[in-house]
DNA sequence: GTCTATACGATGATAGAC
DNA sequence: GTCTATCATCGTATAGAC
């Protein structure tokens, strides 16, 4: 089956992205290992930045869909209820998704591994690429908790808030590579546990009394 | 004040790793910097590579040493008072000489980020230049953490182990540059206040009921 | 419109003369 | 220790074939 030359260039991109990091990623091989043209990149995206957030916005805009009509129907209900929402319902929608999403074939768990990274990312033009298609989430998701923690401090909130996302960012990040040399730092339990061991992590921590 | 050649290039490259990454840094532009000739990187450390490494061991050996100590002294302590080590203590000893060390200068600043990222990095060799040096710390704060923490199955402190770290990872990321377009990421909480938080944080995390 | 072949200027790391 | 030369490879641009 061939898929057509924008696709495929999609994919590989996507794939090398995430094994070799951007900058260590270079067209021709790229271009090689996606059976086109070198020029094709330029000719269909514009450049190899324009590539880079097509990858982005391929898989991030309906994952990003996804993790917001989750909050939004946590908040709806919990509005119909008259109470504040779950803390845990909340990270759950932010969380699972990403995770599930992940397994669900090797492309989508490169991809995540490269989403993990956009955060330390040093290069900022790359890494404002990620911020400005995850930014209106995480505010979201604050503004979300904020009503469900109303008596936390929103400076405490905020910063706890990254915490959350530096624990989620390094399990998206890991688990890409077999782990060869860094057996002890591999994650030790299957995905549907990993995600419950999470969320009990970080509840524990934005529950923690200031 | 001249310092000598190596020492000027091993501040630049400090900076430059730092704030670019270690791919984007050119040795053409670090060369420059430092006011050295091109080819003197590949004179006093053989490669570029060579030099990443230089880098890391100047700064991170001592960093360790701090810190395998202050386990080492909560150990003894809670030993001689015939009781189980803090769980607050150990993990103090492990993040707070690191953020300590982050506000000592500049370029301190710049190679903690460098560390920061380091995990996260996709280039296998130069994640792997880190590993090997950061790999008997998280052991020891692994085998120490669960001496705290009996009751608590491996499988499960390893995994919250890796929440640990990847929550510090991303503030020691974090606060490297003054935040242009992404001030709602930025922390908003003073040094010493941020430690107490992390450490909030991920000691209700840690001590989360499985 | 899509794709190919080829060329360009810049930069990568390194080796060898000095 | 320093300097220069070298060669591979980078991202991009363009002219023209299908």
């Amino acid at each position: 089956m061939h898929s057509d030359t924008k696709t495929r260039i999609l994919d590989c991109a996507e794939e090398l992205f995430a094994r070799d990091g951007f900058h260590n990623t270079s067209l021709r091989g790229l271009t090689a290992l996606a059976d086109v043209n070198l020029a094709a990149v330029n000719y269909h995206f514009g450049s190899k930045e324009a590539l880079l957030e097509a990858v982005i916005e391929r898989r991030l805009l309906p994952l990003n869909q996804v993790r917001s009509d989750k909050i939004a129907a946590v908040l709806a209900t919990a509005r119909q209820q008259q109470k504040p929402p779950a803390v845990r319902e909340l990270l759950r929608a932010f969380v699972s998704p990403t995770l599930e999403f992940r397994n669900s074939s090797p492309g989508a768990r490169a991809f995540i591994a490269l989403i993990g990274r956009s955060l330390s990312e040093p290069d900022a033009t790359v890494r404002q690429c990620f911020m400005e298609r995850v930014m209106p989430l995480f505010q979201y998701l604050q503004q979300a908790l904020s009503s469900a923690l109303p008596q936390l401090p929103a400076a405490i909130l905020l910063t706890r808030l990254h915490f959350v996302i530096g624990s989620m960012s390094h399990v998206m990040c890991n688990g890409e590579q077999p782990a060869t040399e860094e057996a002890l730092l591999e994650l030790p339990l299957p995905q549907e546990e990993l995600i419950e061991q999470l969320l009990n992590f970080v509840c524990a921590g934005l529950e923690a009394p200031v």
